[in-house]
DNA sequence: GGATTAACATGAAATACATTCATGAGATCG
DNA sequence: CGATCTCATGAATGTATTTCATGTTAATCC
């Protein structure tokens, strides 16, 4: 009799129509894919028609879902909208947001995601701390960054007072030339990597993870040849000068095109984290909730293959 | 840390601000003025900062609370609006809405109802099915009326597959003159009737509340004088000619002006209550619902003194 | 053509959450 | 200064959402 619709129920449909599947839909949302079946179940119920079709890939929505689509479109923005409000007439927000960076892909998923904040939240001081540095967590404490993208979260931090925010995890990739005898591989080891020249991007070697976590506990020291462009190093692969070590997301371009070819590091894969971590204080403030949760969900809709942690 | 805000907080909101008061919004929304209350309390802890000035009559709004509102009343009628268009895809709803009316004063409060409901339901047609009738749920089983607004519900009606949905309550009460013996008076009781004329609408005895249930119960048998309109009935009051009895929500402004007094009629008072009767069937359409919902609101709001059933 | 993987549905159980109940506190009014 | 009104609050209740543990179906792959 009485309606049931809640906001809860235009983010899922939301969610639905942008993750393409209610598995995806339920990791954005952070519920698990029978809740989401669930209330979509009571949806239909209340309106006596069903609301999308189950089979087809991509998700095709009925007139009612569609309808539904499109209040969600006018309404989540403006409800977003007031509570940004709120929080600048609660406790007007001047603050700053000085990035850390650590890693040199990050760049490509930052980027749209600080364009998408700088519209959000527009009196909010917004800036990449330059360079790339060992210790981002260290420019926290000297408060020369506010909020640091990191991959690992060293324990000693995390009591020091500094949160960590996951972001999500992403698959790296062994880049090998097509015609390479690894290239058909199902999966490559360390004592594959021997005797070819190692290709990274010009930064410490703690920060590359197939050297902390693959190459170095196996003793295992390269030839290295490092470029800043993530094509310059695909180049360089193609043409047999060497091996990569590269996120997924960023190749996978590269790899529809047949350009080089990718094996799973280990027989299980090899996998990096990225978290956002600033000090207890910072994580509370609105602005920077609503940044990680828009990043992570800015990523998990634009980056193929990534998982959110 | 996510926000705790659902579509139920700003109905709430709205309700606070129409009816001004917790006690009066939870009426309003078929809650306590406990669950209000907590709501509220929720709200405010979330957004750190007070939604509305307490003390104050009429209720004032802090600028979040405003937020708020600003917020629900673009984001309410656009959901209203959603969801009638998908009750009009699922069911091309173009039926019909005739309302038989049994009450002289429901004219009052039904037009603007009417009015807000053809703006809403554009497509269903709307109707009164003129002149009172003695028994208007006759007309509905003989499917000249959709909907009949009627002040008790015969039992043996409800057996028959007809459905009540009441609407509200409100005093009848005693209209006498000013310099009257009667106007002192805390309350009186039938006895003091006799000898009076009794002013009333040109309608059948068994419509008249005042009737039956309190004279004729007591056998009393009164010299009548009948008049379509109110304020020719007070005013025959108000000139020594004789005695009514009418809704106090339809005889507030002249009260207040002390054209006439008013005095309870019993110890305990007399009221009417007003139901909306059809047929099971039509209370399942949706503008049906919504044709209630809205009506039982627009009256809290307008009618002064109305309880809701 | 099984075997495998992936996506969605579903009933029951667990959990979380909103609402009510039963008060108390504070203000207002004859 | 009771009487009445409004709102707040903690505990208890009850409802509703979510998860868990499966089942079903469809698509993909040797």
């Amino acid at each position: 009799m009485q309606s049931l619709l809640e906001l809860r129920h235009l983010k899922t449909v939301q969610a639905l129509r942008n993750a393409g599947s209610l598995v995806r839909a339920a990791q954005l949302l952070n519920l698990t894919q029978s809740a989401l079946s669930h209330q979509l179940k009571a949806l239909e119920e209340q309106y006596g028609a069903p609301l999308f079709e189950r089979k087809s890939l991509p998700l095709r929505f009925t007139a009612p879902g569609e309808r539904l689509l499109a209040l969600a479109g006018t309404v989540l923005p403006a409800v977003d909208e007031a509570e940004r409000d709120i929080s600048r007439q609660v406790q007007g927000v001047a603050g700053s947001l000085r990035i850390a960076v650590e890693c040199h892909t990050c760049f490509d998923w930052l980027m749209p995601a600080m364009d998408i904040f700088r519209h959000r939240w527009p009196e909010v001081e917004l800036d990449i701390v330059s360079g790339f540095h060992a210790d981002p967590v260290g420019l926290i404490h000297q408060n020369r960054a506010d909020l640091a993208i990191v991959s690992e979260h060293d324990e000693s931090d995390a009591g020091q007072g500094i949160d960590f925010h996951p972001l999500f995890q992403y698959e790296i990739v062994a880049i090998v030339a097509n015609d390479s005898a690894l290239a058909s591989r199902n999966w490559i080891g360390a004592q594959d990597f021997v005797g070819q020249t190692l290709i990274t991007y010009p930064v410490p070697d703690e920060m590359l993870d197939i050297l902390r976590q693959v190459l170095t506990p196996a003793g295992i020291k390269l030839a290295r040849r490092s470029t800043e462009l993530t094509v310059a190093m695909l180049q360089l692969v193609a043409s047999g000068r060497g091996i990569a070590a590269l996120p997924l997301w960023a190749v996978q371009n590269y790899l529809e095109r047949r350009y080089v070819s990718a094996v799973k590091i280990g027989e299980h894969g090899l996998f990096g984290k990225l978290y956002a971590s600033c000090v207890a204080e910072t994580s509370q403030r609105p602005y920077l909730t609503d940044f990680v949760s828009m990043t992570r969900e800015s990523c998990f809709l634009t980056l193929p293959g990534i998982t959110l942690l």
